[in-house]
DNA sequence: ACGGCGTTGCACAGTAGTGTGCAACTCGGG
DNA sequence: CCCGAGTTGCACACTACTGTGCAACGCCGT
């Protein structure tokens, strides 16, 4: 058979594996990468990729779906049973940085000219659940912004990525980033900078 | 001849115009729109654009130009002769916001596989006087957050980013939105939310 | 009404990417 | 050892885009 649409073996589940974590970190790159970029980076040769993913957007679309798992899982386990607004965000926030890079590929594809239909529908209920706790935060008045909830959600997103590009050039320490990252989000839903910094520190 | 290098005639002078602005707009949307999309965009045949730029290099390389010279205009403008950090961050920022766009070009062009050498390099100016303005701002303690001052910039960029996609998606009332925006920038500088708001009020 | 600039439409060559078919190779397990 | 799944290399057709040449056309000012 030229493709091994069941194939089983364990070096060919190993290249698979492989082929998808070369291309999170090539596509997070540049969004454009090719099937030979990507095959190349994997050590591998195109026509060894097509037997595993039909198509570019087949294998995009793997892709995506790994990285709304991860984020919905890590978000939600983050949140579970915790009430105040504040402490749930930091706790949030906290769960979700070390899966960013999966979320910032998916941000990227999705501003894109539709490279895959429906990533924004797919990652939409972990926006909304983010924008009703902004809600509930501003309502509660433990935030405090001109900014409507779901513009607030929008910021939140963006200022992840501000810190992980300023990680990226080597401005703020990887292991800090976090917990930097967090302070920086709390304190531009106008939680006072102290309680900011007490509430992540108290955060395990 | 084919091309018109030295056209001066009114309608040419307004496709030339149009086209860059039809330009502006289509690469926003999308990074790789083809000469043929802007073309169409603009209400012209694709060899009509080649008539006013030999490439597409050409094009965006101007559009480029536009963009960095009319930033560090409203930046230095607004700045001028301003000595309170925060105050100085306010004006910047509501100068920076109508041109804000072109910044946003800017941006999506040179996170991408470098379209035009040295986008980065020509923008480094105007990002290093904001840096420095945030330094003194965290030395003297009118701003406080746990993040260096080089990526509070990028937090900042990313921020104004974020107000504009809420814009486009109707989250936020343009008229408002500078002002939004502007205290939100402050408010994550760590400035007070009260203060931010009474700072941006008293800016004309 | 005429000349010329700007524009259009079309054709062309060159490049780069996708997805597929096929034969030959390699490597590991029974 | 040898069978077969997985892999490779090559060839192919197809699509989409860039940049150029050229002839024809339209429009504006003089």
């Amino acid at each position: 058979m030229t493709a091994m649409t069941t194939g089983n073996t364990s070096r060919a589940d190993a290249n698979r594996r492989r082929i998808l974590d070369v291309a999170l970190a090539e596509l997070l790159r540049d969004p454009d990468a090719s099937m030979d970029q990507i095959a190349r980076a994997a050590g591998v040769v195109r026509r060894t990729v097509y037997g595993h993913f039909p198509s570019r957007e087949a294998l995009i679309s793997t892709l995506v779906d790994g990285a709304v798992e991860a984020l919905a899982d890590a978000d939600s386990r983050a949140r579970h049973g915790v009430t105040d607004p504040a402490e749930a965000v930091a706790r949030s926030v906290l769960a979700l940085w070390p899966v960013a890079d999966r979320y910032r590929l998916l941000i990227a594809l999705a501003q894109r000219t539709v490279t895959v239909q429906g990533i924004r529908e797919r990652l939409a209920p972990l926006r909304d659940s983010k924008v009703s706790l902004l809600q509930r935060g501003l309502d509660e008045g433990a935030f405090s912004s001109p900014l409507p909830a779901p513009a607030l959600a929008y910021v939140h997103e963006q200022m992840l990525f501000a810190v992980m590009e300023a990680v990226n050039d080597g401005l703020v320490a990887a292991e800090e980033a976090g917990r930097s990252a967090t302070v920086a989000v709390l304190t531009a839903a106008g939680v006072p900078a102290s309680r900011a910094t007490e509430l992540v520190a108290e955060v395990p």
